[in-house]
DNA sequence: CGCTCTCATACAACCGGTTGCACGATCAAG
DNA sequence: CTTGATCGTGCAACCGGTTGTATGAGAGCG
């Protein structure tokens, strides 16, 4: 068996190597690849003919010295187990590879610092970046676009080219539903730091309550995930609202999971709503959410970075992509919650209280 | 605002340029990076002062060109949106960066030919290969072993590096808990055609059923997804069992949706345990599955390929990661499901037919 | 004081493609 | 039959690093 060597590979054949078989120079044999059209019909075919029976593959590296361009871009996301990305992923390297560029993926962890090192690191291979949900300063990001080509996935920077899934729309019909079906307290879970989307979801928040008169209080899940979910439930239920909107689906059901442990049933005491849809497809109920178009954001973004690297010149470019609530399982009319009473049995002191002063408040259809 | 070029960054600085600032020679400049114990200490920091001065980057296309290798691996998935991966992506990604490695990622969408199609690009620009779950003939996948570094995830080839994530342990130790409950006849629903895993898990389901005297109904989600999950369900029900194990959690949290609209109660009349333990965190009840080490298998997989790289001889190289059965809330004794009456009474014809059957068959506990 | 020997650095070839330009052949028009 | 355009191909420089080898300066030694 032969051993595959370590670095450059056995006896991948070049240019030359053809070049000598067929007799031709090794200018002749590139152009077959990149020029054909410059080239003798029958030559192209001969110098076809004889890299497929050496199984010849360019070398790229060597392209991408003389050509100045490496075919592959990167990606970096804050956190890929965050099902929020793998759509996203999945859109940008199809519609890269559709074009032949390859993606770099990279994991900065939610962490600022290591989102540079990647970044840096990248730079040496890659032509253009796609950076979604970064964590960075804003300062950071305009140097960063000044190097390379570069398009933000929800970061709203102007003059950086970017693509937004705006959650807005959906946001405010989550907000309208939970007005229709009588819900005068509500509350909103927020999530991470310095997140764009938490952002834009919180203004939404607060524009749509004026609008339907509703109590809104602001909590945090800490961390943004399912534990943070769960943990946040006391509060909620303490805050005396009876539905609650997720900073994201995983959110969500992390306080589904918390409120099924208190007894609480959802939708029949507790509404509950998600938001970026990609994890309806694992509960039951299925979850009301904010449907977002995260798919298409990655597809977009790339596309729009492609463009880029062709040179075309695209000025001030900012895609805004909107949203809308599904409605599923998860939420239902307000009013029945003092039924369910296993979540008083087993209710420590502050949730009682809580559950107190909701009884004196004004209770709705 | 200075443009940013398409191709090479604008007035990216080379090594000549560091070179003629400092009067010293391109070589010097280079082993100032790449073999400073050549060089006197002081050159070397006026070097990287220099190069630090003019935010100097070096060309890793040039490198690679001279060195014979990038720096890049690439991981090849079946599918990023399945849960399984993201994590083990994750993994292989961080521990190729601590080795100042870069991850091309590539999607195959499950589909044979354009998993090769990947393959094909990738080659050109990476020092090898990490497969998981592949859907290629065991004939091609040696092929590619004899070009490239290559490391494989789930797939057992001898002479092939492989990483395997076992899940016999606990689908064993899935069966045991739920003879032990009490159920008799219990089902399997297998996931896609030519998956390992899918295999390997079968033949432990069939080696248990004999240890436990059970009957078991070998079914399948077409496609291996919620929605194929949840269609199966009826086949389910009418095939007399009283607990499923399923293909992984995807598939079992479609059962479960599908259980849950035929108002079957879980745990209570019907137990499912999932595969992979990548979605514990997001039902309630949790769900009841099997465990593995699927994140650890990406490090692994990295590690081993790089080892490889690195011009280490390994053998026969053989990693089997075990697994266990983690019980949460969707399994409970058998035998109480005939109580729940509500999806009797909805139930078609061919339904209520399965429950019959199952009615005048032994019951247990 | 001259001769090694060592050390730091320079020179130049090379990695494997790409590409502007030159050259010779072919062919049509004058 | 010459002339000039056109076409196909070869030549050679170049992309930006790496690396084996040559060179020169200085230290150590007799």
């Amino acid at each position: 068996m032969p051993k595959v060597e370590a670095g450059r590979s056995a006896g991948a054949p070049t240019l030359s190597v053809i070049a000598a078989r067929l007799g031709v120079s090794r200018s002749t044999v590139s152009r077959a690849f990149t020029r054909p059209d410059l080239l003798r019909p029958e030559t192209v075919e001969r110098v076809l003919a004889a890299a497929e029976d050496l199984s010849y593959v360019p070398n790229q590296a060597a392209r991408a010295l003389s050509t100045g361009h490496n075919g592959i871009i990167a990606l970096i996301v804050p956190d890929i187990a965050n099902p929020f990305f793998p759509p996203l992923i999945r859109a940008a390297q199809s519609g890269a590879d559709q074009q032949d560029f390859c993606v770099l993926l990279g994991d900065s962890a939610e962490n600022p610092d290591q989102e540079t090192r990647l970044i840096n690191r990248f730079t040496r291979q890659v032509d253009g970046f796609v950076l979604a949900s970064s964590r960075l300063p804003e300062q950071a990001l305009v140097e960063h676009a000044k190097r390379k080509p570069l398009v933000l996935v929800n970061r709203d920077i102007p003059r950086v080219p970017r693509v937004l899934v705006d959650s807005t729309a959906g946001i405010m019909q989550a907000v309208a539903h939970l007005a229709e079906l009588g819900h005068q307290t509500i509350a909103y879970v927020g999530g991470p730091p310095g997140s764009w989307s938490d952002h834009q979801r919180r203004r939404a928040i607060t524009a749509a309550r004026a609008e339907h008169g509703l109590a809104v209080t602001m909590l945090n899940a800490k961390p943004a995930t399912y534990a943070g979910g769960t943990r946040v439930v006391e509060s909620l239920l303490a805050s005396g609202a009876t539905a609650v909107i997720a900073f994201d689906d995983v959110v969500a059901h992390g306080i589904l999971a918390g409120l099924a442990e208190r007894g609480v049933r959802v939708p029949d005491d507790f509404s509950v709503i998600g938001c970026d849809d990609v994890l309806a497809a694992t509960t039951y109920p299925p979850l009301t959410t904010v449907s977002l178009h995260c798919a298409d954001a990655g597809g977009i973004a790339v596309s729009v970075l492609l463009e880029l690297l062709g040179g075309r010149e695209l000025g001030d470019v900012r895609y805004s992509l909107d949203s809308s609530l599904t409605v599923r399982g998860t939420t239902g009319p307000a009013g029945s919650r003092l039924r369910g009473s296993a979540s008083l049995a087993e209710a420590p002191g502050r949730l009682r209280a809580g559950l107190a002063m909701q009884t004196s408040g004004p209770q709705g259809s």
